[in-house]
DNA sequence: GTCTATAAGAAGATAGAC
DNA sequence: GTCTATCTTCTTATAGAC
């Protein structure tokens, strides 16, 4: 699960063979099989651990935090973090598109709905003005988010920056 | 070309075998061959067509406004629209990443910067305040931008809705 | 639990007839 | 300019030996 869940987090899914699978573990591919069904399942499990593990960072991240929007702001930094650091597990989750596996789609979907439900319970609990809509507020930080590891290199930004900026430009037009 | 847009759009690039390609157009594989050397240079001759496109679009529903906000709100729209509604090549841009055809990379990222620097030309004329980063404002909405077409669906917003309340949702915590 | 061997199909691309 | 026919390679997946 490791080596496909880095493999697909840099490759993509469907670019991402069992040949290269096997190779990335010392196995050869037939021996893979006996692991999983099939690399669907992989995908599946791999998503599965991503979203687990992503949801108990974000969550221990605001644990102890009760201002609305500085559990916002690190909820954002501890995903970017995920999302730009070597975590494999969470880039797949940004990397591979649900409709990248049409057979798995709706557990995939199902899977990121219940990680954004985290940012859905932050986002309600913010002082906002009465004609903010909270669920394209959502979908605008996120898209936002997921969309920095298409140009992200080390040495300009660091996540914290990045997470801290783009909660600061958002905040003083929508509160209160 | 049409045909190769309207598959990459809707199912991405790897997944677009030369076959769909052809039998789309009533032709057979080979034939394809006689127009385009390969299937990376079609995606070239597509995400070519989908820039130029673009950016006359984008300019044009700019041009006749001078106020500097009212260009970023309009630029926004113009280019969700053209991205959610059934503009193919436009969509092309946003779901074929460069990443996914590496031998032309480096092509494909150059299109996207000409295009992507009408937004940083919109934004270099905001009354912003001093320490707001242009880039980082650029890439946090034209990635929220991008995003959108993971989850649109008509019926619950419009595009205009959606540029307008983002734009919105900025202004006055950027603003000087 | 891993390997050998291979099936069965799909992929990009080409040669030459029409 | 398109078709027929095919090459070559790669892909997921399986069967059975070890």
């Amino acid at each position: 699960m490791d080596a496909a869940a880095k493999l697909f987090a840099s490759k993509g899914y469907k670019e991402t063979t069992m040949r290269d699978i096997s190779s990335e573990i010392g196995m050869l591919p037939g021996s893979v099989y006996y692991h999983f069904k099939s690399k669907q399942k992989i995908l599946l499990a791999v998503y599965k651990q991503a979203v687990d593990g992503l949801k108990i960072k974000v969550e221990n991240s605001i644990s102890t935090q009760s201002d609305p929007w500085l559990r916002l702001e690190i909820a954002t930094i501890t995903h970017l973090k995920a999302i730009i650091d070597q975590n494999d597990y969470a880039q797949v989750m940004t990397e591979v598109l649900p409709d990248k596996a049409p057979d798995i789609h709706r557990e995939l979907t199902a899977m990121r709905d219940s990680y954004e439900s985290i940012f859905s319970e932050i986002i309600s609990k913010l002082p906002l003005k009465a004609d903010v809509d909270k669920g394209l507020l959502r979908l605008m930080l996120i898209g936002a988010l997921n969309s920095t590891k298409v140009w992200f290199q080390t040495g300009n930004f660091q996540p914290e920056e990045i997470g801290r900026e783009y909660v600061r430009y958002l905040k003083d037009s929508i509160k209160e």
